[in-house]
DNA sequence: CTTAACGCCTGAAGGC
DNA sequence: TGCCTTCAGGCGTTAA
């Protein structure tokens, strides 16, 4: 589900909420996200830890803890941070005013619950349970970060930086970009839409990409993050960033998931669905220069 | 090294 | 109504 606008919706959310909380315990109904430790170690891990912020790389949301280490988490398709401040007025009896929906501890697909020490509860949800969070003693999360790309607001990525690397691959560039090694933070929805954008034929070899495309490629790459990110990222089925409010940027899509409608940019013809890679990829077709 | 298919999971939607 | 297939914001593994 989540990329970049997404992860980065829920990253600042959870700024917002947990940074100088402390884990007073934790609950894990489900094991499965726990790649790299058992319930016991994790436990120990986070339990009388204080988060100290919480940053993103790529997909990767990444919390700090007061004593040097990390979790690392990543939401795949379906992973969700619900956080849930202090239940007020329970004891003088229930509130009146219009409050964030409480979520119950049997709810469906709920994962592991952290419980902070003045009351309030950050809540992992996973229908489809792809997501992980490993654990990261002291600084070993710099090796989880060298595995990844840069983002595509880093410096260092310049149009020659990515028609360099380009120039390597002789596999169409869609798929080309949805590589994390490669750039991170691009899914599905905004490589499509980047791409149309650009004007750029999705079936191209990237190794077939000119200087200009190139240019305009990134730039249009920047454009739609950016714009997404403002928006609150896309909420196509079930995307929340933690206070369970959606993303206002499926109003902006151009192609993905527009299969069948006129084109909002030439009118003259309707957009296409094909597969790249196991992967639907939409475009116009006139707009992109495909056969 | 790159590339492409498969597997991991659950649930929704569409065809018959 | 029910059954079967396809599809889904992702990515690690495996085999070629």
């Amino acid at each position: 589900m989540p990329e970049l606008p997404e992860v980065e919706t829920v990253v600042r959310g959870l700024k917002q909420t947990i940074i100088g909380k402390t884990v007073e315990s934790v609950k894990i109904l489900d094991e499965k996200p726990l790649i790299n430790s058992k319930v016991p170690e994790f436990s120990r891990f986070i339990e009388g830890r204080r988060f100290t912020d919480v940053l993103r790389f790529g997909k990767y949301i990444h919390f700090l803890l007061d004593n040097g280490s990390s979790l690392v988490a990543h939401l795949r398709m379906t992973g969700k941070y619900i956080y849930q401040d202090v239940l007020l007025g329970t004891e003088a009896g229930p509130r009146t005013e219009a409050g964030p929906p409480t979520l119950p501890e049997n709810s469906a697909h709920l994962r592991i619950i952290f419980y902070f020490t003045d009351g309030s509860k950050l809540f992992y949800k996973d229908m489809r349970r792809f997501g992980t969070i490993k654990i990261y003693r002291d600084g070993a999360v710099i090796e989880e970060k060298a595995r990844t790309g840069p983002d595509p607001f880093e410096k260092i990525v310049t149009p020659a930086w990515l028609l360099e690397k380009l120039k390597k691959r002789k596999q169409a560039i869609k798929p080309v970009l949805l590589d994390q090694k490669l750039l991170s933070g691009l899914g599905n929805i905004y490589v499509c839409e980047a791409l149309f954008k650009a004007q750029v034929n999705p079936f191209l070899p990237a190794d077939r990409l000119d200087e200009n495309m190139a240019e305009k490629l990134l730039a249009e790459i920047r454009n739609v993050l950016r714009l997404a990110i403002k928006k609150n990222g896309t909420t196509i089925s079930d995307f929340r960033s933690i206070d369970e409010k959606s993303g206002e940027f499926q109003a902006m899509l151009q192609v993905y998931g527009k299969e069948g409608e006129i084109c909002r940019k030439c009118g003259s013809v309707t957009i296409s669905r094909r597969k790249q890679e196991q992967r639907s990829t939409y475009y116009c077709s006139y707009c992109q220069g495909v056969d």
